[in-house]
This record gives structure tokens, C-alpha cells and sequence, in this order.
DNA sequence: TCTGGGGTCCTAGGACCC
DNA sequence: TCTGGGGTCCTAGGACCC
């Protein structure tokens, strides 16, 4: 068995642990960032039931007593920057996934730093002199164990998951652990009366591809056997930029120009972001939410990528203008823009078609002609997509 | 019981080229 | 009359994650 060494490190309850750190009177006791609502909470908070994403209203009848702050993004991107430090500090193969969670591959670092516990205890004690935050670790062969380690392990703490106790670990767990499983696939799992991860791994990738969708089913079938073969991999490049803004009921009644405002000072948003980060793109996406909570996504590619106000915005005010009859009558409750297809000039998307059955050795041979072409880095996804049956199979790269 | 802002990836179909 | 194989790009919606 490899001895491969993957630790998840996840900041706790990070934007409300922030405002405990640098306000004393905070320390202790339930706090709410964020006021229409909840951004993160402490874990005062949470023992009331407390969630992220929960409406104000709601968590306010939850915990009367919770003291609500409002978010200092300024100050989590400072404390992001320190805790990263650390992390690269402790190895060069860190691979972050969001402001407040990494991958950090330790294997190869016992000689020089110890033990993965060590490690990791190790980690969890820099990030707290240095940031003054509380920080969990989960250790695990892979990826996907070292994640879910960390939620177990929370707050505050640390797991490993010996190798010889991985899917006695993994399998007593609900559905929901499974990475890719929220509320709707959950459901579907349990109109067939599977709620364990145990129960997900007795069924064969078929039959879960026919609950679920081709690529997740092939996803939950390998997970829930423990095969997750995916690396820490760094230097992973941004796919699209962008910023929204919700209007409530107000949007029922802002005029045309109104909304124009609102739509120039997001692309400027955008574009500004873009150009500061020295990337392009072309594909302007115009995101739109109403009264009803209905969505819609109306999308233009331009000629070229871009980062110019201008050519952004243009396309911007077309795609609203294309949009008006749906916006109609329904109240508009957000508008938001994104520019994705980033640095897409010069990349190539190939598609190799099979005739008949995906068989093994076909995949094998086209997966090697994309390597021999471009080389293994720039392998980023492999999808097969079934003529009538839709997607057969994804390929993660290894 | 009605929410924020930032993202990723999958699914499916159509247009078009040689 | 039906269909060909190989390939690229675009659009829209959905689910999920933090």
C-alpha cells in the first residue's frame, strides 16, 4: 500500500474566529457574521443550530443572544495570507481550495519534519501562534479520506485515518459525506434506500449511474470504495471571475437605468480583478435571479478573450437587452456577470469520439495520443461522452 | 423559509467544418 | 433514402462546494 501522506487543513467557523481573535469581548460567546445572511458563525452559535447560508430572520429566532457583526473581508483575506504562509512553510505541494482549506501532500517529509501527525500537530500549532486561529487537520492516504477526517475532527482538532481502518472509517457514514452528494442527489440515493456510504459501495457503477448521472455515479462508486487517486496538485488556474449583486424586492421596481448602474459597477468589478491578476477571458456569462427564485444564464463568447471594461461591458448591456423578455414581468432579485473561458486563447479541447462501446483500451490509447500531443501537464480533464446514453465515464487525471 | 457572493463541474443539445 | 466519421465550439441549465 502507498504510503502517500495527504493532510486537509480547514480553518474553523474561519470569518467568525477571526472576529473572536482581534475583538476580546467576542471570545466565548455566539457570533453571526454577516446580517441578511449568515456568513459563518462560531460554534457558540452553531450549538443553537446556528448554519452558514441560513437567513438572518432565522438564526436570529435560533439564538436571540448572538452578537451580529458584519464581514471584514479585508481583514480574512490578511489572516488567509498568514495561514497559507504556514502552509508553505511546512511543503511546497499545497493546493488550496478556498481561502480557509488545503491539501497539503507531506509524504517524502518524514526524515525532515516527522511523522504526519507530527506534521500536522505541528501545522495546527503555527497556525495558531502565527494567526492566532484555530485550524483542523485531517491525515489520510488520499484526498478525499484527509477531507473527511477533517470534518469529523472538528473544531479544533485532528485525525488520522490509519490505512488498515479506512473503510471502516468511511463506511458507517451518511450518504451526504461523499463529496458531489448534497440535498438532491441525497434524495435520490434515499428513494432507493441507501443512506450509507456501506450501502452505496454494495451497488455496482451501473446501477448508480442510473440513479445518478454517468460521472457522479462513477464518482460515488469509487469513493465510496476508497479509490481516489487524485494528487495534490499546485499552481491550479482560475476558470472564470465574477460578481453579483442581489437586489431584493427593490429590484421590482429599479428603472433601466438603474440596472445599468448596477451592471456597470460589477463589470468594472470584474475587469478590474481580471487586469490586476493579468488574465483574460471570453465568455461573458449575465446570471439572473427572480422573485419566483426562478434563474436564468444567458451567455456570449466574444471574438477574443479579454480584460477591457469596455469590451466586457459591451457584451454585458447586450446580453441584458437579449434577456428583457424574460425579465418581463418577473421580479429581478439579482444580477450577476462572469467572464470565464480564461486564457483560452491558445488551449486546445479535444473530443475523440468512439464508434460503439467505450472499451478500455481504446480510452487507454486516446488518453496516451492527448499525452504524447501535449504532455501530461496539460492533461486536465478526460470526459467520454456516450452518442445516445450520455456520459460514460470520466477520467480524472493521475 | 425565502438568501450572499464567490466558484467548479456535469449534462445535453445544436451549429458547423472537412 | 438514409446517413458518414472525425472534430470544434457554443449555449443553457443544474447540482454542488465554501
Amino acid at each position: 500500500m502507498p504510503s502517500a501522506h495527504i493532510l486537509h487543513a480547514d480553518l474553523d467557523s474561519f470569518y467568525a474566529s477571526v472576529e473572536q481573535r482581534d475583538d476580546p469581548a467576542l471570545r466565548g460567546r455566539p457570533v453571526i457574521v454577516g446580517g441578511g445572511v449568515v456568513l459563518a458563525a462560531s460554534y457558540e452559535a452553531k450549538a443553537y443550530g446556528v448554519r452558514t447560508a441560513m437567513g438572518g430572520h432565522q438564526a436570529r429566532r435560533l439564538c436571540p443572544h448572538a452578537i451580529v457583526v458584519p464581514p471584514r473581508m479585508s481583514a480574512y483575506s490578511q489572516a488567509s495570507r498568514v495561514v497559507f504562509d504556514v502552509f508553505h512553510d511546512t511543503t511546497p505541494l499545497v493546493e488550496p481550495l478556498s481561502v480557509d482549506e488545503a491539501f497539503l501532500d507531506v509524504s517524502g517529509l518524514a526524515r525532515v519534519s516527522g511523522t504526519p501527525v507530527q506534521i500536522g500537530a505541528a501545522l495546527r500549532e503555527h497556525v495558531r501562534d502565527r494567526a492566532g486561529l484555530p485550524i483542523t487537520v485531517g491525515i489520510a492516504r488520499t484526498k478525499f479520506l484527509a477531507k473527511v477526517a477533517s470534518q469529523q475532527a472538528k473544531p479544533d482538532g485532528l485525525l488520522l485515518v490509519p490505512p488498515d481502518r479506512e473503510l471502516a472509517f468511511l463506511h458507517p457514514l451518511p450518504v451526504r459525506s461523499l463529496w458531489g452528494v448534497g440535498a438532491k442527489t441525497a434524495e435520490k440515493l434515499h428513494a432507493h434506500g441507501i443512506r450509507t456510504v456501506a450501502d452505496v459501495a454494495e451497488l455496482s457503477e451501473s446501477s448508480l449511474g442510473a440513479m445518478v448521472g454517468g460521472a457522479m455515479g462513477h464518482q460515488l462508486f469509487c469513493l465510496s470504495r476508497n479509490i481516489d487517486r487524485r494528487r495534490v496538485v499546485t499552481g491550479v488556474r482560475r476558470r472564470s471571475v465574477g460578481a453579483q449583486r442581489a437586489l431584493g424586492r427593490a429590484g421590482n421596481t429599479m428603472s433601466d437605468k438603474e440596472i445599468d448602474v448596477v451592471v456597470v459597477n460589477l463589470v468594472d468589478r470584474i475587469t478590474r480583478r481580471m487586469r490586476a491578476s493579468g488574465r483574460t477571458g471570453r465568455t461573458v456569462v449575465l446570471r439572473l435571479r427572480f422573485d419566483d427564485f426562478g434563474r436564468a444564464t444567458r451567455s456570449h463568447t466574444l471574438a477574443r478573450a479579454t480584460a477591457s471594461t469596455e469590451a466586457v461591458l459591451a457584451a454585458a448591456r447586450e446580453l441584458m437587452a437579449g434577456a428583457a423578455p424574460i425579465i418581463g414581468e418577473r421580479g429581478l432579485t439579482l444580477v450577476g456577470f462572469a467572464v470565464s473561458n480564461i486564457d483560452r486563447d491558445g488551449a486546445t479541447q479535444l473530443e475523440l469520439p468512439f464508434g460503439g462501446a467505450a472499451d478500455p483500451v481504446a480510452i487507454d490509447t486516446a488518453v496516451d495520443r492527448v499525452r504524447q500531443r501535449f504532455g501530461n501537464a496539460m492533461l486536465t480533464r478526460g470526459v467520454l461522452l456516450g452518442r445516445d446514453q450520455g456520459l460514460e465515464m470520466p477520467m480524472l487525471p493521475d
